[in-house]
Order: C-alpha cells, then sequence, then structure tokens
DNA sequence: AACGGAACCTGAAAGC
DNA sequence: TGCTTTCAGGTTCCGT
C-alpha cells in the first residue's frame, strides 16, 4: 500500500535497473491494471525503446522513453516492481527485460494500473495532481487557502490529491502527529502557524519514512513479518513517543486513523 | 461542486 | 481445527 515514500523508492530503484537502458522484451497479462488497452499495445510500446527516464509525481511514476512515448505506473494498493530472474512470480502481471535484467510489475489485488501513451501525454489523474510535498514543496499560504474552501476534516483534506499529491492514510496521520494537529479538526479551522505546522510535519514524515525504507525491494507494514517504521501509525495502546498517552485509534470517511488524544489538539 | 459510501480484488489475521 | 468476518498505506463511480 504505497505513498509518495514508498512510490519514491520504486521510482529510484526503477531508474537504476532500467535508466539509459533498452528494453529488449516485455510481457503484459490481461487484468484490470490495463483497462481495456491490449496487451500487445505495450509490447509495442515498450520493446526496442530506451528508457530515457524514470519520474515520479505523488503516487504516479512514468517511464519515458526514447520514442516520446511513456509508460505510467500507479501502484494502488499492492503494487511492487521487483528485479527478479526466472520464470514468473506469484502475481506477477508485467514484465520488462533490459538485456539480462529483468523487473516484474506483481500486485495481488489489482488495485494498480498501467497506461500506455504512445504520445507521452499523462492520463488525466496525473494532471489533477496538485503540488508534490518532495519535488515541489508545500507552500502554507496556498495550502491555508485550500483548506479554507472545505467542509472535510484535515485528515481527509490532506488526503486530497489536488492538494497534496502523494500523502495517503499513513503520511496523513503522521503529519498530524508531528504537527501536533487532530485529525477530526475541520480543515477550515487551521491558523496560519497551524497549517505550517502541517506542512512542516508532512516534509518531516516523508523525509523520515523515506529513510527508514530505501531499499532494493519494498516491504508494506501489513505484509507479514514487516516491522512498523511509523511514529502512530498501526501503534494503539502504544504510549505516544511525545507524551506516553496511549495512541488511540478511530474511523474517518471509512478509514483508520491514529493520533494521541493529549498532544493533537 | 462536494461529500459519503460502496465497489473493485485478494490474502492474512482475528474472532468464534 | 476450520469456518466466518474484518481489515488492508488506492482510486473510481454513483447517489444525494
Amino acid at each position: 500500500m504505497p505513498e509518495l515514500p514508498e512510490v519514491e523508492v520504486a521510482a529510484r530503484n526503477l531508474r537504476a535497473w532500467l535508466g539509459g537502458k533498452r528494453i529488449t522484451a516485455a510481457s503484459f497479462a490481461t487484468t484490470r491494471i490495463i483497462r481495456g488497452q491490449a496487451p500487445r499495445t505495450f509490447v509495442r510500446l515498450v520493446v526496442g525503446q530506451r528508457v530515457r527516464e524514470v519520474e515520479r509525481r505523488g503516487k504516479w511514476l512514468c517511464l519515458r522513453l526514447s520514442s516520446g512515448g511513456a509508460l505510467y505506473s500507479h501502484l494502488g494498493m499492492t503494487g511492487k516492481w521487483v528485479r527478479r530472474d526466472g520464470p514468473a512470480v506469484r502475481w506477477e502481471r508485467a514484465r520488462l527485460d533490459a538485456g539480462e535484467v529483468s523487473v516484474r510489475y506483481v500486485d495481488p489485488r489489482q488495485f494498480g494500473r498501467l497506461i500506455a501513451a504512445p504520445d507521452g501525454a499523462p492520463p488525466e489523474a496525473w494532471r489533477a495532481l496538485g503540488p508534490d510535498p518532495l519535488t515541489d514543496g508545500l507552500d502554507p499560504a496556498w495550502l491555508r487557502e485550500r483548506l479554507q474552501r472545505t467542509g472535510r476534516s484535515i485528515k481527509e483534506a490532506l488526503m486530497d490529491q489536488s492538494i497534496a499529491a502523494g500523502v495517503g492514510n499513513i503520511q496523513a496521520a503522521e503529519a498530524l502527529w508531528r504537527a501536533r494537529i487532530s485529525p477530526i479538526r475541520a480543515a477550515s479551522s487551521l491558523s496560519p502557524s497551524e497549517v505550517r505546522r502541517v506542512v512542516d510535519g508532512i516534509e518531516a514524515s516523508i523525509r523520515f519514512t523515506l529513510g527508514e525504507e530505501e531499499a532494493p525491494e519494498i516491504t508494506y507494514v501489513e505484509e507479514p513479518g514487516a516491522d512498523n517504521p511509523f511514529l502512530v501509525y498501526g501503534k494503539a495502546g502504544a504510549p505516544c513517543p511525545r507524551c506516553r498517552t496511549p495512541i488511540r485509534k478511530r474511523t474517518q470517511g471509512g478509514r483508520a486513523t491514529f493520533y494521541c488524544p493529549r498532544c493533537q489538539t
């Protein structure tokens, strides 16, 4: 279940594995991931092309090809790009080979997406993205203005991809803990200094997670045996790292939120 | 226009 | 032990 940091790690790995290399072979399974586009459309798009660059914006990836075309990728909830040799691995949905290097897209739940763009034009979801906290940074004044215009809670507003591209359920919870803001506060009620704390919280949380997770393979926290690198996410009952009050869990907009009832106000 | 909720999938863990 | 329910870091679509 990737958010900005996990997708950034995926981008760095893809860059290292495929950057500048020519795709010599590829295959794409017929799944909902390719949404109606024929597998041969993807094969034709990538085979023989060089991977000019790997870009990330929010939770989206883009492999730009020497032809001017592009392969867009969203990891959904359980998508991963992994480097593997040998036969297809379990849940493998696509494969890109560049000589000796073989990279596979694995996605059990199939919420991810691959989009073939022969002209390189980005999909609507990409064009609708707001500023990326890591690459663009968030402007506190702009963010406050956006937050003023909604009736939603701050937690739900932060997960809006047009407000902060790449922030999801975990980063929103972690950022609000760092900012000492309650997730159930109305987004429009935040003062300028509180919005500034949220901006700092988002950037700090993303950088921290990136440092914890940078590796040639991503492990998602709900996978068996994975450890939890987060401060409050998934830590109900554990002491708040700041004030030792037990962390509380509640549901908000259908998603679990974790927060400290004492120091987040 | 904006919001809440269901739907889309599969697997692991928790509950009985 | 085995069956059932719940939950999972995503987006999209549909109804109000």
